[in-house]
DNA sequence: CTTTTTATGTATCGATCAATAAAAAATAAC
DNA sequence: GTTATTTTTTATTGATCGATACATAAAAAG
């Protein structure tokens, strides 16, 4: 059954679309009320009747953009065939998704309020946690690879996963910078060159490929 | 000979190092007017006789910060007896200065100004400039390495040094996030030993040590 | 002294910021 | 048709943005 009153005349990820290219390409700080409207095609009450506010807006667009937008690049990590696939998926998943001819350069979550203080608290804090996240994941799908056998058995996987989100989020920066395509994927190539070389146990015994 | 009007009644480099470190603390935008004055002391009139803009106050911080602040990073890279120990510098020197506690934490230059859209465009490109010349330090040291013998002669000198420059953004990003110092060591050394097994140049024939 | 020059303090400029008040318009319930 | 409910449009709100006009104060030059 239809809502009681006057039907709304636009349809919510549609304008939640719109809402997240202006925020990747501007940030939350400088995405303007008058940016968005503009973008989304709506009158400020419409927006903050069905958003609440600017922040409110900001968050519905991270979840859209989780679902869709700057999707299948950590996603995959938990559920990948071993760490190196994992790593390998990261890397090159983030140097595509970064150079992607029809998105803004870059990671929206990285780039869109990088300031500790000034920006909102909230919206930075939502960011961090989704950073410290893609830390977690890695490390997590790590320990099992330690528990498999993959990697050796005191592998430190926090060091490691740290290190690997280090370089991911520094590729939004490059990639704001306006690296393309080519030049992003050997960032990611080098990674991943450095990671064969790293996790080639040199500390244990003897090599043994079964 | 003293200049003819009456006398500033403030030092430049004093006031220039306050407004560092609103700028570093908050980013080029989000620096209020009224927070650089209110920090450094003197009203909007002295402070745009003195510096004419918010951006020409922005472009002789960034010179003060090459000068004094963030600086012992980039500076001996040229100079640095070996590729390795120039790529070990960056690492360690990045994980010691962004968790320094007297200095807001992370890279003025790659946290001031991450949106390449809304944001100043000349002071995007100064940064951006900036960044990119990283890059260059690196590769250049890295070539030099490659003609002495230290790397292989096939080494890709600007895939390493754009690998290496952009994990060392990613640093940045990290104690941004509130990293300790601790963390981002553990991320430089992680990086120095991917480096280290990186460059054991095991495509090359056989190992030699001369 | 008077004149010239530069810096300072007070008060504020128009523009833009995020967010709303109020009334008109469009639908369902009755 | 009438009422109730929700959305839309129009026109603003007070606050803050970066940047200045204006008058006064403090020095050197004559």
């Amino acid at each position: 059954m239809p809502p009681r009153g006057r039907p709304r005349n636009f349809d919510r990820e549609t304008v939640l679309r719109k809402a997240l290219d202006v925020f990747w390409r501007k940030g939350f700080e400088h995405a303007s009320m008058a940016d968005l409207t503009a973008a989304m095609g709506l009158n400020p009450p419409s927006l903050y009747a069905a958003f609440g506010s600017k922040e409110g807006l900001f968050r519905e667009v991270l979840e859209l953009y989780r679902r869709h937008g700057g999707s299948g690049i950590w996603e995959p990590v938990a559920d990948s065939a071993s760490a190196r696939e994992a790593v390998a998926h990261v890397l090159r998943q983030s140097a595509r998704a970064f150079s992607h001819e029809d998105r803004p350069p870059g990671c929206l979550i990285v780039l869109a309020a990088p300031q500790s203080e000034g920006a909102s608290p909230a919206i930075c804090e939502i960011l961090r946690e989704h950073r410290t996240r893609n830390i977690s994941v890695l490390r997590e799908r790590f320990e099992r690879a330690a528990a498999d056998g993959e990697l050796a058995p005191e592998t430190d996987c926090q060091a490691l996963a740290t290190y690997l989100a280090t370089l991911q989020h520094g590729m939004s920066i490059l990639a704001r910078d306006g690296a393309d395509g080519a030049t992003l994927m050997s960032v990611a190539d080098t990674g991943l060159a450095a990671w064969d070389a790293l996790i080639s146990r040199p500390p244990a015994p003897a090599p043994d490929p079964h």
